[in-house]
DNA sequence: CCGGGTTTTTGCGTACCCCGAAAGCTTACG
DNA sequence: CGTAAGCTTTCGGGGTACGCAAAAACCCGG
């Protein structure tokens, strides 16, 4: 597992240019941060930015994707006994509600990010990618759980109207004012899914 | 409505940039043509083509969104009293395994252009968007039959997921071989939808 | 049919992004 | 240790996207 000091260094850089990334946007906006910046920022070459991520908002939203794949693992985590339902809505309260922020993130930092996302075209393009990333993991998840047949369209699409399920529900909790719990708002989406 | 010969104008540019871009990068991959041929093919200057879209990938994607948004419209046009449900796949199977495919454009470029859409990384994210688009057309489209109270989120989660199940079986439908008919599909996948 | 006012197109310049290649350093391992 | 493998850096180029100001195209009232 641990593959030396070599692969330590480059998860580190990533999670370093990640994290710089989202910091230097939320602070300036998107056009205010260079990936010079960012570079400089960790320490490291621009040239070096791009071996890591194909685009700055790759970057900007990359603890995103890593935490919409996290939530894909807790999901396989469950009980197998347990009701898909069940197992789902208790998943993704845990993961989303949870305050389970990556990797040492302040909160602040996490929150006004995603506002910023979601406010600035340039990067709406890469959150939706984030929200792929999310029905992607939960559908594989999905598909382990129940073995379904190989052709069955069944996990992609609980799977997606899950993971917008979330969106909307994130959505509404950014920009609800006054604050609005973000569980309770998962919940009522969910509860839209199950009865519609 | 009609406002002259200079909107009109504006309307057919936009269009044949759309389909220039998009027969071109049918040809040639998304690397392999400039917005320059495009602009030349469509005869208008480079800058030009800039004033229309934003990008590129905006242009190649940009009929595919104005058909999510004929698809809402069409789901307005549904008699209220039809339930929701019956009103959505009606929508759904009539605009998208209709063969109505936009604005003359020929049945094969379409085809082979979502496929190369979403085989191109480059052009992923633009593709997302158009999900988006269908989304948010199929969810305001919604929340005017239902007229829900303003906070839910109903419209969006519903919406969504109807979305996604279109977008499953598009998915699939590209990739099948031997070919499924693209109806057949759409069905198992709203079907998954109603039964979760 | 024609001139003034408006909108669109265009050319030019700029800032930035992303990637390929080759050289330089660092880590891994016998 | 010393050689092999892997990352980083430097350099340079091809493209994209957009601000700005001048030129062209269009609309309308006289």
């Amino acid at each position: 597992m641990e593959q030396g000091l070599r692969e330590r260094k480059k998860q580190a850089t990533r999670q370093a240019l990640a994290l710089a990334a989202l910091r230097l946007t939320v602070e300036r906006g998107f056009d205010g941060v260079l990936v010079e910046d960012i570079a400089a920022e960790v320490g490291v070459s621009p040239r070096t930015f791009n071996n890591y991520f194909s685009s700055k908002a790759e970057a900007i939203c990359a603890l995103a994707v890593d935490r919409a794949q996290r939530a894909g693992a807790a999901l396989r985590a469950r009980p197998p006994s347990e009701p898909l339902r069940e197992a789902i809505s208790a998943t993704v309260l845990a993961e989303l509600a949870g305050g389970a922020v990556p990797e040492h993130v302040p909160d602040r930092v996490w929150f006004d990010g995603l506002r910023m996302v979601l406010a600035t075209p340039a990067m709406q393009g890469e959150y939706l990618r984030v929200r792929a990333a999310m029905q992607d993991a939960l559908s594989s998840a999905i598909a382990a759980r129940l073995s379904t047949p190989p052709g069955s369209l069944l996990p992609e699409v609980v799977g997606g109207a899950v993971a917008t399920a979330c969106d909307a529900a994130t959505h509404r909790w950014l920009h609800s004012d006054p604050p609005v719990p973000l569980r309770s708002l998962l919940e009522e989406a969910l509860g839209h899914l199950a009865e519609y």
